[in-house]
DNA sequence: CTCCAGGAACTCC
DNA sequence: GGAGTTCATGGA
């Protein structure tokens, strides 16, 4: 059972959470699925990472994998935001051994193992939309820097600690943009997919409520690909990443490899359900970053 | 120099 | 309907 403290560092609102459900930030924040947090040491605590979500800058510590601080947060703040977008309220030890019974290769189970902790964010759907059109053919390295680009060009301001941070800007402030002025922040070819999706969204050819709304993972897939520059696997990211729909399951470079070296009988992913999207996502983090043959 | 990165559109046959 | 090519950028 959770136990919540809250307290104030150098007059920062804070709240102490011990007992957690498992979770590594270091792994949830380093596997690729977000863009927006980097490492810091601020608190003195193990691991820490500071980003913008919800349209403010917080700070997720831990010192080991049942405890959780956040900076810049209340109480009631955990309660109604943090621990929804941490994935807290999903029991990840049940989809691993359900994972583990459908998907019987021993490869799926040392990658679960390996991304042991690593929980899927519940981030915002047209940030995931944007974030992910950027992604294609490209490294995270410059995934993040062209995503802050974007924010620091078109978001709001926040600042924190006397610092200047910027959120993701909402669909009116990014359509505010033209082709060529994203083009400046290096984004290349994909400028002009970046405005299509502004473009179909403000007219109403693609709703994010839709999105939300149709259960039919199909029919969200075909709904996304209607913008340029969107293919089944930005689609099932964003789907998977900004629309908790976890029986996504991305196949791109990586995935690709691992499954031809691990899986050549085949990968049935559809079997896995709603877990299919969290078994992607330990086979991505093992494929991408555990070094070895 | 070439190759690659959380791909997709375009152009051939 | 598949197979190859092109698309911007920057780091290795």
């Amino acid at each position: 059972m959770e136990k919540i403290k809250e307290f104030t560092a150098n007059g920062i609102s804070a709240v102490h959470i011990e007992h957690t459900p498992k979770i590594s930030l270091f792994k949830t924040f380093d596997c690729g699925q977000c863009f927006r947090f980097e490492p810091l040491s601020l608190f003195g605590n193990k691991f820490e990472f500071g980003g913008v979500a919800h349209g403010r800058y917080v700070v997720f510590a831990q010192n080991h994998e049942n405890e959780l601080i956040i900076y810049n947060s209340t109480l009631d703040d955990y309660l109604t935001i943090w621990k929804k977008y941490l994935c807290l309220d999903v029991d990840y030890d049940k989809i691993n051994s359900d994972i583990t019974s459908t998907i019987t290769s021993p490869h799926m189970k040392e990658a679960i193992e390996y991304g042991s902790g690593i929980r899927i964010l519940a981030q915002g759907p047209w940030e995931c939309i944007i974030s992910f059109i950027i992604s294609q053919n490209n490294n995270i390295p410059r995934i993040k820097k062209i995503v802050s680009a974007i924010c620091e060009k078109y978001g709001k301001p926040i600042s924190f600690m006397n610092k200047t941070y910027y959120a993701f800007p909402e669909l009116d402030e990014l359509a505010k943009a033209s082709v060529e002025e994203l083009f400046e922040l290096k984004m290349g070819f994909r400028a002009k997919y970046i405005r299509d999706a502004c473009d179909k969204l403000i007219s109403g050819d693609a709703k994010i409520e839709y999105l939300m709304n149709e259960p039919d993972f199909e029919s969200c897939v075909s709904h996304l690909c209607q913008i340029k520059g969107i293919g089944l696997k930005v689609a099932s990211c964003a789907l998977l990443f900004g629309f908790g729909k976890t029986e996504a399951f991305p196949i791109d470079v990586h995935i690709k490899r691992t499954l031809d070296k691990y899986f050549p009988e085949g990968f049935d992913y559809i079997a896995l359900g709603k877990n299919a999207g969290i078994a992607q996502q330990y086979l991505f983090y093992h494929e991408k970053y555990k070094q070895s043959t």
